[in-house]
RNA sequence: GGCCCCGUAGUUCAAUGGAUAGAAUAGAAGUUUCCUAAACUUUUGAUACAGGUUCGAUUCCUGUCGGGGCUACCA
């Protein structure tokens, strides 16, 4: 039982003692550090049960607790904030527990399944900043689930399909001379990506010259040959013309091979990829069922809706006039493949960034009112855009910052910093890019997740590479820190968890607040989980960190021996 | 126009309706016989504005002003 369990526990027993009432609800809160004591109880909620004053009614529980509470210590009032002191004794079994805990952290098993997605990038260019968070995001969602006892589906979906990546194999078919990732040793998504810039460049200068000679903005747009080239290569796709599915299949494994890296690096993985190219046909099979049925209405072009202004939305497309699928139409598709595929997950978790809200919104209710009961444990993971200090990222102005570049630019920062302390010196090259690739990535991740995902964030990339202050390297190093205080305990041939409790019998002030801070731990992995936060726990670990460098600064350990 | 999100120190971020609004960074001043000083100590500095709800509001409600997003037979 947890500290604050028991307590929670003594105080109502203290209010059915003392008033004869039940207590629920109880405020419990870290004492502020101003004030004695570690844990306190906001009474002013509780004055319409005990009919007293605030103060009067905190005395009265503290002066109960001191005498009943086997874990209390004393007590002071400050207004109507009681603040308890605990034993001495409760720290040291407290951290006896954690210390004998191998899986401190980890929540036990809940049996749960759940669905995360995440990245889920377009194929015809490579990865950049906004994936990072993304990823960063998704993956660490997925751990704490997994820390909570749920058991994870990491999922993406791969937008394989659809005239972007025709406008790529277009102007690779016009423009590339053969190119290939192993001839020119360019990673694959960079290369393809290069044709994609490549068409919008011939793709602009044609419909300027077309316009020149006469023709309408509009016109033109759709007369220019190379975009003609990119419709035709769509039309084909969908009749299978093998031709165009083998160019497709090639130009689509060196994007692949590429994203693959880019994950390597990353830190991140998945458990099962689905592709656009193999979901849209059931979404379109399901939408025709729900017109069957009533569920939506067709227009007198052929055209396909949903009638969401009940709830408060518009009508919404679902298939053009034409028959052919639209995004949405492929995310229904999607959704019920991966609760066919995985019929035992209670949900599903989209890492999508917020531009997307309104899209998820109508999803969610698509599948409601399709009839499937899992429709409201979906969940759209929404997070705001990354902003450079240039302003927004736009591709077409190329202010995109590519993932791959900043990975090599943190790592090679990290690397600078490192030689530069002289921290290197027993160091074979091989185990320096190791700990540079820690250290960088480690900046990254942190830095990327610290910030409310919800909240728009800023991204500059100088201060990003300071590993100073509110930082990922700021945590790896305390903790290395802590592991050469343990292999210095052990070389003294002192057992660690004697040496702890022995310093926990001085019980300094700030390892009181280890202790404190280590012993809610789990509470906030819970939270996090809760509230799809992985800036909960960033919070929390540099807390944590930040009262361990307070505490070896201060204190002289390892003298009297 | 309609709907959604965001406005907190110079800057980047915190704060289940609770105490004197926390950190980091930048600025100023200090600390290495000991554990990895990528650390630590001290210090200057903020809730956009106006109402309301209540014992108490950065937080909830209304309005105003700013910033962004969505509102495609694009994905």
């Amino acid at each position: 039982m947890t500290i604050d369990s028991k307590l929670r526990s003594d105080i109502q027993q203290a209010v059915a003692a003392l008033f004869d009432q039940k207590a629920d609800q109880l405020q419990i809160q870290p004492t502020n550090k101003e004030f004695g004591g570690s844990h306190t109880l906001v009474c002013f909620p509780l004055t319409k049960i005990t009919g007293k004053k605030p103060e009067d009614t905190a005395k009265a529980i503290g002066d109960y607790l001191v005498t009943h509470s086997p874990i209390v210590k004393e007590f002071n009032v400050v207004k109507g904030f009681l603040n308890l002191t605990l034993k001495d004794n409760v720290w040291v079994e407290t951290l006896l527990d954690i210390h004998a805990n191998q899986n401190y952290g980890q929540l036990s098993g809940q049996s749960e399944e759940i669905m995360v997605e995440y990245s889920s990038p377009n194929t015809n260019k490579p990865l950049h900043l906004g994936h990072l968070r993304n990823n960063f995001l998704g993956w660490s969602v997925s751990e704490i689930f997994k820390a909570s006892g749920l058991m994870v589906h990491k999922v993406q979906i791969i937008n394989d399909r659809g005239i972007h990546i025709c406008k790529s194999m277009a102007a690779w078919k016009l423009y590339g001379d053969g190119e290939t990732p192993d001839n020119t040793g360019i990673k694959g998504d960079h290369l393809v990506g290069k044709y994609y810039v490549t068409f919008d460049k011939v793709y602009k200068a044609q419909v300027k010259a077309l316009m020149e000679k006469g023709a309408s903005e509009g016109e033109a747009g759709k007369q220019a040959p190379v975009m003609r080239l990119a419709v035709d290569m769509l039309q084909k796709w969908e009749q299978r013309d093998p031709e165009v599915i083998d160019l497709w299949t090639m130009m689509n494994g060196w994007v692949y091979k590429g994203f693959d890296a880019t994950y390597r690096k990353m830190g991140v993985d998945f458990d099962k990829l689905y592709y656009e190219s193999e979901t849209y046909l059931l979404g379109r099979e399901e939408v025709l069922n729900g017109v069957e049925r009533g569920v939506f209405f067709r227009k007198e072009d052929g055209s396909v809706w949903v009638d969401l202004t009940a709830d408060g939305l518009d009508e919404k497309l679902l298939l053009r006039s034409d028959g052919t699928s639209v995004y949405m139409t492929q995310d229904i598709g999607t959704a019920i493949l991966r609760f066919r595929d995985f019929p035992k997950i209670s949900g599903q978790v989209y890492t999508v960034g917020n531009e997307q809200e309104y899209h998820f919104k109508v999803l969610f209710l698509i599948l409601a009112k399709l009839g499937y009961q899992w429709a409201r444990h979906c969940y759209h993971l929404s997070y705001g855009m990354v902003d450079l200090p240039s302003g927004r990222m736009k591709s077409r102005e190329g202010t995109v910052v590519d993932a791959d570049d900043l990975i090599e630019e943190m790592i090679g920062e990290a690397g600078k910093l490192t030689r530069e302390l002289g921290k290197l010196e027993d160091s074979t090259e091989k185990d320096a890019r190791q700990l540079f690739e820690m250290i960088g990535l480690g900046a990254l991740k942190f830095f990327l997740l610290k910030v409310d995902p919800k909240k728009r964030m800023l991204f500059d990339p100088d201060e990003s590479i300071q590993l100073q202050g509110f930082t990922g390297p700021f945590i790896q190093y305390t903790h290395a820190r802590i592991r050469a205080i343990i292999r210095k305990a052990r070389s003294m041939n002192i057992p660690s968890n004697v040496t702890s409790t022995k310093r926990v019998h001085a019980l300094e002030p700030a390892e009181r607040e280890v202790i404190h801070v280590l012993n809610n731990f789990e509470n906030r992995v819970r939270e996090a989980a809760r509230e799809y936060s992985p800036a909960v726990i960033a919070n929390y670990v540099y807390e944590l960190a930040k009262e361990y460098n307070q505490f070896y600064q201060s204190i002289p350990i390892f003298n009297e021996t």
